[in-house]
RNA sequence: GCGGGUAUGGUGGAAUUGGCAGACACGUCGGUCUUAGAAGCCGAUGCCGCGAGGCGUGAAGGUUCAAGUCCUUUUACCCGCACCA
């Protein structure tokens, strides 16, 4: 029987001999660094969904270390953020207080499960020691002009009352609380991630994820093709550039379109006769929420601007300009040239307003369509018409020759256009790292020095944010009040703090060497362990954490700072553990397994067997009780192989077999990633090691080494109870032997017209002939024939006969 | 609306990428052990049929000697983005 206390015995002896500890440097080994997403440590302590996402890389590190490598696999809390803000202040509690509270419940949840993490190395974001260089970034980042102060419309959440990033308010709601975010013009810093565009979308070539992990990256970037036109105000010296896609639809303009917040009404007001109508306008659209601006996407409303005209820099056509909520100020210059006929959105606004319809593309053989219905949006073999100088080419010359034409003539250039947007990096927290900005009066924005840092937070006792989006430093006056680092004169500290995912778009490479008082980690540290050789998380951080430390991480490397240009290797997702009847677990619904429980009740082998053989690593699972029973039922029947182990000389060619098709499954099953099967496999070969009355302790050996990454309790004290040397732990990962794997004879199935009918056993390496030869003579097909003939016979050597009956 | 994914027994899930569908496990049934139960061990278990046999991978077509796997059409659910100009 697996006795849970075995469990408590072998973490102690692993803790005192420090184990998992890697060392930086070793010459003689190959290494390996095994990277899973470092948790937030909330409250609510670990949850089986941390044990799978862990227990993938957990695996890995283990074998890796048994096959020699020197494995760096790492674990630390990503500790500041609003959670622990949020209890601190229910509470009355200081979030460090509480923060160190949580990571002690962690750690020793994590050291329960048996993790081989290496503890020397642990990280909280939260501590000086380590902030000190999320804000060393921070002024590098200033320093070359990737953080700035800018007065934007940021997204914010009135209840959480803090300024979110874009990745942060997906869908229009608020990461953490689902509050409706609104928009507010606010002036906050932000990181300019937007010049990395090209860098983070090129730097994928060089990394190996899985496709939807880029895919999602590609869409979140969103990087267009197209041109920018300077449009002309009519009878004025201003111009309105747009950004478009289709420069060859140019000569299908029918009228022009703003979006509300454009700041060429503010110029004109005193020129547009409607300018109150328009203001009107401006303010409805503002209140519309997210979900309404989708709900009535179908539904376009608009005013026409009275006093304004805009002339076609192309044609010199002079046409109306709109204001509507369709077009947003967010995105490419916040104003569109409108072709109603091959754009569905400009197609419905015409449409509702009575505003021409131009056709400027027609099918592949040139004949107009109709437009009574819907746009022609077919541009894949569109042919050009109504376009003076691009009649008659396709879309694609049209486009390259247009943009060439604006070029040559001055109105226009070749633009690309992405649909990411700089990253907001500011909260209005007080648990988070302080900017170390200082506002002088005279010098304006200055930075600390880097011998000021860490700027640490100030104990502070009234952690509650003003009303407005202020900051609860900015109530901390002994703090706010400072000198200029540059002048020496009176000046203020930034109170806003960093976002919650500062700290984490870094922490990988700080595991390299964490207690470096001088740099983030020292040149050797960074030139032996590289990047991440494998990363593995969840697919709700690829376009937020994944995206923001490849972009500081290819900021270091441009500065010199890191040898590599992406931070990781390989990356893989691991799927969603859910509640048995299929949903979501959460905590509301009261359906959330705690692994503490499993733990205690079933030991740590059971939890992890069972997590690891649910299904498929990627996809997502119900949890099940019984099939923690039957993780338990299987631990069970390996620790009492002892009762069947004998030193006795008993060989048999059959269990050479199925011990060498189980090592080279389960090594190949372990890198793929399929623990599943890798599980399945092993039960199978206990399965026919039951069989046997005695078994010689050769063919138990090497299953509890393959067993061990999944199951370490029970694997070391099975290894130690049968006699064998030393610990497991450090064993040499076993090998198979390539000749071993086949049986002398083997069975095939023969399918007449494709139906399986009878079995042939043949000599395992026999040729087509041969197979044929036996398969026919069999008597069996005699019951088969009825008076038809062999019309064909198909062999796949070692694998199936079929013979085609007629 | 666009992009991606999934669908296989009573259940969770396998299936060398076109070659025995249902590995492994749960559950259920039977046997064994026991005074009895539990645990263990052994066996059976896709569906219909007494049987020969037939039918079976969301649905409908197709290609092929052979299809869960490839093609065409389609349905449901999940995830991501969303007026992307």
């Amino acid at each position: 029987m697996y006795d849970k206390s075995i469990d408590k015995k072998w973490q102690k002896i692993w803790e005192e001999k420090n184990c998992f500890h890697a060392e930086t440097g070793e010459k003689n080994k190959e290494k390996f660094y095994a990277l899973i997403e470092f948790p937030y440590p909330s409250g609510a302590g670990l949850h089986v969904g941390h044990v799978r996402a862990f227990m993938g890389m957990e695996v890995l590190s283990r074998k890796k270390r048994m096959e020699g490598k020197n494995v760096l696999f790492p674990i630390g809390f990503d500790a500041f953020g609003l959670p622990t803000e949020n209890y601190a202040m229910k509470e009355n509690i200081h979030p460090r207080v509480v923060t160190d509270k949580n990571i002690e419940t962690f750690t020793k949840q994590l050291k329960s499960v048996g993790f081989s993490f290496d503890w020397d190395r642990v990280i909280d974001t939260t501590d000086p020691n380590y902030y000190k260089w999320t804000q060393w970034i921070f002024l590098k980042l200033f320093e070359h002009g990737l953080a700035y102060k800018d007065k934007t419309y940021v997204n914010y959440c009135p209840k959480c009352r803090v300024i979110l990033a874009n990745e942060e308010s997906q869908g229009g709601v608020c990461d953490r609380c689902d509050s409706e975010i609104v928009q507010m013009e606010k002036e906050v810093w932000m990181l300019k991630i937007t010049d990395y565009a090209d860098k983070l979308l090129d730097g994928l070539d060089e990394v190996n994820f899985p496709p939807r992990v880029r895919l999602e990256q590609e869409n979140w970037i969103g990087r267009s093709y197209g041109a920018e036109i300077d449009f002309k105000l009519f009878g004025k010296e201003d111009i309105l550039t747009v950004y478009t896609t289709r420069p060859d639809t140019v000569y299908g303009v029918t009228y022009m379109a703003i979006a509300p917040e454009h700041p060429i009404l503010e110029k004109y007001k005193n020129e547009i006769l409607n300018y109150d109508e328009i203001l009107e306008y401006k303010k409805s659209a503002a209140k519309k929420t997210e979900f309404e601006r989708v709900e009535l996407a179908k539904n376009k409303t608009g005013v026409k601007v009275d006093g304004l005209e805009i002339e076609n820099p192309v044609t010199g056509k002079v046409v109306p300009l709109w204001v509507t909520d369709y077009v947003m100020m967010g995105y490419g210059t916040g104003a569109i040239m409108a072709v109603p006929g091959h754009d569905t959105r400009d197609y419905e606004f015409a449409k509702k307003f009575g505003i021409d319809i131009i056709q400027v593309v027609a099918n592949k053989k040139g004949e107009e369509v109709s437009l009574e219905n819907e746009p022609y949006l077919d541009i894949e073999d569109g042919i050009l018409v109504n376009s003076d100088i691009l009649n008659g080419l396709s879309v694609k010359e049209a486009k390259e020759k247009m943009i060439n034409f604006l070029e040559e003539k001055n109105i226009g250039r070749r633009k690309k256009n992405y649909h990411m947007k700089d990253w907001a990096f500011a909260r209005q927290r007080y648990w988070g790292e302080p900017v170390p900005i200082v506002k002088c009066p005279h010098c304006g924005l200055v930075p600390l020095k880097e011998e000021d840092l860490p700027l640490e937070l100030p104990d502070v006792k009234d952690f509650v944010p003003g009303e407005d989006g202020e900051s609860p430093l900015a109530k901390v006056d002994s703090w706010v009040n400072t000198k200029c680092p540059k002048c020496g004169k009176d000046a203020k500290r930034e109170t806003d703090t960093m976002p919650q995912w500062a700290g984490s778009s870094w922490y990988f490479l700080r595991y390299m060497d964490p207690k470096n008082n001088d740099a983030l980690a020292s040149k050797e540290a960074l030139d032996y362990w590289k990047q991440v050789d494998c990363y593995n998380g969840g697919m709700e951080h690829v376009t937020r954490h994944l995206i923001y430390s490849r972009f500081w991480h290819r900021f270091l490397y441009d500065i010199g700072v890191v040898p590599t240009s992406e931070p990781y290797a390989k990356r893989t997702t691991q799927g969603l553990i859910l509640a048995s009847d299929g949903s979501k677990m959460s905590k509301s619904k009261g359906n959330v397994v705690n692994p503490d429980d499993i733990v205690k009740e079933y030991g740590a082998d059971t939890l992890r067997t069972y997590i690891l053989f649910i299904g498929d690593y990627g996809m997502s699972a119900p949890w099940s009780e019984n099939g923690v029973k039957g993780a338990k039922k299987f631990l069970d029947r390996v620790m009492r192989m002892e009762s069947l182990a004998t030193d006795e000389d008993i060989h048999s060619k059959e269990l050479d077999r199925e011990l060498n098709v189980v090592i080279k499954k389960v090594s190949e099953d372990y890198e793929d990633m399929k623990y599943n099967t890798a599980i399945a496999a092993m039960m199978s070969y206990v399965n026919v090691l039951y069989k046997q009355d005695k078994v010689n302790k050769k063919y138990i050996k090497p299953l509890l080494q393959i067993l061990n990454p999944v199951a370490p309790h029970v694997t070391e004290e099975l290894w130690q109870r049968l006699g064998f040397e030393g610990y497991i732990f450090e064993s040499k990962w076993p090998e198979y032997d390539e000749s071993k794997l086949v049986a002398d004879e083997i069975e095939i199935p023969v399918q007449i017209n494709g139906t399986v009918r009878y079995r042939i056993t043949v000599p395992a390496n026999s040729d087509e002939k041969t197979i044929e030869k036996i398969a026919t003579e069999n008597p069996a097909l005699q019951n088969y024939m009825n008076g038809k003939e062999i019309k064909k016979i198909i062999v796949i050597k070692s694998k199936i006969v079929n013979i085609v009956l007629g």
